[in-house]
RNA sequence: GGGUGCUUAGCUCAGUUGGGAGAGCGUCGCCCUUACAAGGCGAAGGUCGCAGGUUCGAGCCCCGCAGCACCCA
């Protein structure tokens, strides 16, 4: 046997690390400068984080985008880059102090954030080396970070146009408070969920001492702010108290009760107290009525009232004072046990308070009409299309947009103040002391706003920022707008949405042609994963593998409640009871795609995994049987060759293979990229070109020509399948074109940049295709024989055929051969049509019998079972096409093609149900 | 309360302008065949959530219902 330098078993590990370095070193992953432009920005990942599976799998996609359209010559960037991430990185730094026993007031600003700064440089690289392992091909040397300076000039740019516009204001507004974190959050920050809580329903006495108004609310401590008690006008029970007073408990004010629509009669009592400073809903109510705000919290959401007896107490200390002091007041009603939504930060978990602060705001609905029309226009589309409908929904009802945050790591705001506070807005502080020169007539000192701007308002410029932007650089020029943003639906708001604003505002385009927005990885019982739960798979592990007890370990260590260790090692020994083996990042990625159907959720379970490191071990083992096959030809492409049915075959459906999967690129569609490679590649190339090659090639009276013909189709088809598959499985590809690229004729650089293969139509031969066909149909019946018939595979069988047309008389004795060889036959002859043949199984090719004679071989009853069945399935196919014909509406409206195609089925199954009821009373009759 | 999805084989999911439902995994049977046991060959398995409508014809279109999930308030 030929000698080929390929181990027998695949084994990412001996591959990837070194072709990745390779790739790197190369430069292959920069622009072209050739070709039509391509372009994903990468959303930007978290600083301080890891590569988790969400990364993985949306990397993946990216990916192999890139990489398709690369190969189709296409000047393609994939734009690397990082984000400053605010709260979460100031965490880190500050959870990294308080270990030192320190907190950030131990330190200025300025050398608090030369911290940061310092953990950024030691550690922030981890998910650029972690990307690298996924085989994604960034272009590294542009890698961007939100906070470099020529991106923090973009955001001030940015933010001194919007001000000066007027879409940028600051004014005092209720906003979602953090008391831990101490800074105000968007709404998107606050996620919202029902917990369990109580109803208090508090009586609130009549100044005229008519009795007393019960109002019910989730949170009594606010009371103490409280400025109204609200009832609906309509409600006949609290008419006639509409304008009237209460005396509001445990104090000394006196509250008027007004009518508003906003109160539901049907909630509690049907009187609500009205607390502006502390509730949304409530400040509306008070805005309408001109109500005064009463703050009574502070910073840390303790009660702030100096003088008063509840001053000091934190929010949920107070609510038991002031329950308890109203139940000595006999003021409570009663105290139900109630659901109620409370919003939480989710960066903290804390429960955010509606506080009452000097916040800057974006005024987002100018803004939003050209972000609406670009989308509605098509100018953007979304993939799937209805992710729009969302998109649409939340910029129709938009809101203004809280970009101020009370923390230091950050962009800080351009802004500074006089000591009137009289507001100077630029790009630094020498533009704000000449605004405030001009206003005063001479220097004044200003001092610079505290806060820092909200992280998503830097990564909205992230599309063009990264590419030079504001300077009309060459890559701005030829880049923007990009191509496809690759997002998950859960920062459609967050961060598609403002892009599309900033990008339409600012860089004069839509930020990217197409929105490609896929699911969220979930665990294998469609549980989201989350460090809390337990059920984080990191996808490294699932490329290097990992044991049992380290898994464990590493999914409950630090975990925030403990008492969940034990039920989290249950559960991981059940899903992983020996751990995780190594399946390769090649196998992990075409896991992906397969995954990336249209679908919300992406359950992820390592069968799947399992069964695509597999498929590598195939694609391997295939090519080195090429290998074997193809000794001895090199570069020079041979010029006598010659390509038989089955080459011609495969040629075909490679033709057709490919332009599929390009279609389904385009599309977006990577689990039919997948699908069709893996069933093209297992089931067509090496389950039934490689066994026809086998025997062709071991067959002497074939002429050289011919065998030469099929060992370059061995090669060309490889070839090919390797470059379809490459996007996908960068590195096994790579591997392995390397190794046929002496034989293939090109020179070894790198699979990266061959073309892609487009399947030419007109390479597709209708002949071969059904000569295979009907191969295929013949061995496969007669394998279903052998299967049914438990006929031990190894010995041979003898075999007739009878009542075939003239075509497959042809076929008969042009692959007499490969028949023999590829059902393991004993003989293969044909016997006239009206000759009795023996006792024999039966399967029908179209109108051919293929008999195999019964003898010691045949298992009489089961072949009457298996007779049986078939006909059975074939008279239940056979009545439901007659009726069709019967009903004369479906001759008469039904297209004439239909009609004919459902009369020859009818033909055709009348015909076999007649042969096979033959055969089966001949062999009853045995 | 408003919105968006989903419901197809045991499990996870595909299913193109309406014209005989497919895949992977799992299950069962036979086989260690020199590319691959990480393999080969064969098989079983579906009232397409329920009910109506449109149509000659519905997994697909329309109306209703049920269950599940998510988003917004």
């Amino acid at each position: 046997m030929t000698q080929i330098d390929l181990d027998k078993a695949y084994d990412p590990h001996a591959i990837e690390q070194d072709l990745y370095e390779q790739w790197e070193a190369s430069g292959v992953f920069s622009p072209s400068g050739n070709g039509s432009p391509f372009c994903i920005v990468i959303p930007p990942p978290n600083v301080t984080g890891s590569l988790h599976m969400g990364h993985a799998f949306q990397d993946t996609i990216m990916d192999a985008l890139i990489r398709c359209h690369r190969m189709r010559g296409e000047d393609t960037l994939w734009q690397p880059g990082t984000d400053h991430a605010g709260i979460a990185t100031q965490m880190v730094v500050e959870r990294q102090l308080e270990s030192e026993g320190r907190t950030r007031h131990d330190f200025t600003r300025e050398e608090f954030i030369e911290r940061i700064w310092k953990w950024k440089d030691e550690s922030g690289g981890t998910i650029a080396r972690q990307l690298r392992r996924m085989g994604t091909s960034l272009d590294w040397g542009r890698e961007r970070f939100t906070m470099d300076q020529d991106l923090s000039e973009a955001v001030r740019g940015v933010f001194v146009r919007l001000y000066q516009e007027g879409l940028i204001y600051r004014g005092k507004r209720l906003v979602n408070w953090d008391p831990v974190l101490h800074t105000a959050l968007s709404d998107l920050e606050v996620i919202s969920e029902e917990e369990t809580g109580h109803l208090w329903h508090l009586r609130y006495p009549q100044v005229d001492g008519s009795g007393s108004l019960v109002v019910a609310t989730t949170r009594p401590e606010t009371m103490l702010g409280d400025v109204a008690v609200a009832v609906h006008p309509d409600d006949p029970r609290y008419r006639d108290q509409i304008g009237k007073e209460v005396r509001l408990p445990l104090t000394d004010r006196t509250i008027p009760v007004i009518a508003d629509h906003y109160v539901d009669p049907e909630f509690g009592s049907g009187c609500l107290k009205i607390t502006p400073a502390h509730d949304f809903n409530d400040y509306e109510v008070g805005q309408r009525h001109s109500l005064p705000l009463i703050n009574i919290l502070s910073p840390d959401a303790a009660i702030e009232l100096p003088g008063s007896p509840y001053h000091g107490l934190d929010r949920y200390a107070a609510r038991q004072r002031i329950v308890a002091d109203l139940e000595d007041a006999q003021l409570i009603e009663k105290i139900e046990n109630h659901r109620l939504t409370v919003p939480r930060g989710d960066r903290s978990q804390s429960v955010v308070e509606p506080y009452l602060t000097d916040q800057w705001f974006v005024r987002m609905a100018p803004l939003a009409g050209p972000a609406i029309e670009a989308v509605e226009s098509g100018a953007i589309r979304f993939v799937p299309d209805h992710w729009s409908r969302t998109y649409f929904e939340w910029m129709r009802n938009i809101k203004d947009w809280c970009i101020s945050r009370q923390i230091w790591w950050g962009h800080r705001i351009p802004a500074w103040y006089d000591e009137d506070h009289n507001i100077f807005v630029d790009r630094d502080e020498a533009g704000a002391q000449a605004q405030a020169r001009q206003k005063h007539g001479h220097p004044v000192p200003l001092c610079q706003d505290e806060d820092v701007l909200d992280t998503w308002f830097s990564s909205a410029l992230w599309p063009f920022s990264t590419l030079g932007w504001p300077d009309q650089t060459l890559e701005f020029k030829t880049f923007y707008p990009t191509s496809v943003l690759v997002t998950g639906f859960d920062i459609i708001f967050f961060w598609v949405a403002r892009m599309i604003v900033f990008g339409l505002k600012f860089a004069g385009a839509p930020p990217f042609r197409d929105v490609y927005v896929h699911g969220l990885v979930r665990d294998a019982d469609g549980q989201k994963m989350s460090k809390s739960k337990g059920n984080v798979l990191d996808p490294l592990d699932l490329i290097d593998g990992i044991d049992l007890d380290s898994l464990v370990k590493k999914r409950t260590s630090g975990l925030m409640q403990p008492q969940m260790v034990k039920q989290i090692e249950q559960d991981t020994q059940r899903q992983f009871p020996d751990g995780i083996s190594s399946y390769g990042t090649d196998a992990l990625r075409f896991t992906f795609a397969s995954l990336a159907t249209q679908g919300r959720d992406i359950r992820f379970d390592v069968g799947r995994i399992e069964g695509y490191r597999n498929f590598c071990n195939k694609l391997w083992n295939a090519t080195r049987f090429v290998l074997i096959n193809t000794d001895g030809i090199s570069r020079s492409t041979p010029d006598h060759w010659e390509a038989g049915a089955a080459d011609e075959w495969i040629t075909s459906r490679f033709q057709l293979v490919a332009m599929e999967v390009n279609q389904s690129f385009d599309e977006y569609r990577f689990d039919q990229v997948a699908q069709s490679l893996y069933a093209f590649v297992w089931d067509e190339f090496c389950s039934w070109y490689l066994e026809i090659a086998k025997i062709e090639l071991a067959d002497t009276s074939i002429p050289s020509q011919q065998h030469l013909g099929m060992r370059l189709t061995l090669l060309a088809v490889l070839d090919g399948s390797l470059r379809l598959l490459h996007p996908l499985m960068p590195f096994i590809t790579e591997a392995l074109w390397q190794e046929i690229s002496s034989r293939t004729g090109q020179p070894r650089v790198s699979i990266m940049t061959q073309p892609y293969p487009s399947g030419d139509p007109g390479r597709v031969n209708q002949t071969a295709l059904s000569e295979i066909t009907w191969i295929q149909d013949v061995v496969s019946g007669l394998r279903n024989i052998r299967g049914e018939m438990n006929i031990d595979p190894h010995r041979r069988i003898p075999v007739l055929l009878q009542g075939g047309d003239a075509t497959a008389q042809a076929y008969l004795e042009r692959f007499h051969h490969l028949l023999i060889e590829l059902a393991r036959l004993e003989s293969l002859e044909e016997i006239a049509a009206d000759s009795q043949p023996p006792e024999s199984a039966t399967v029908l090719v179209g109108p051919m019998k293929v008999l195999v004679p019964l003898g010691s071989i045949i298992d009489r009853s089961a072949e009457i079972k298996r007779l049986e069945r078939e006909i059975k399935k074939l008279r239940n196919d056979l009545e439901r096409s007659e009726k069709k014909l019967k009903n004369n509406s479906f001759i008469a409206k039904a297209p004439p093609d239909i009609v004919e195609k459902e009369q020859s089925r009818v033909e055709s199954i009348r015909h076999s149900i007649t042969e096979l009821e033959k055969q089966r009373q001949r062999v009853e009759r045995l």
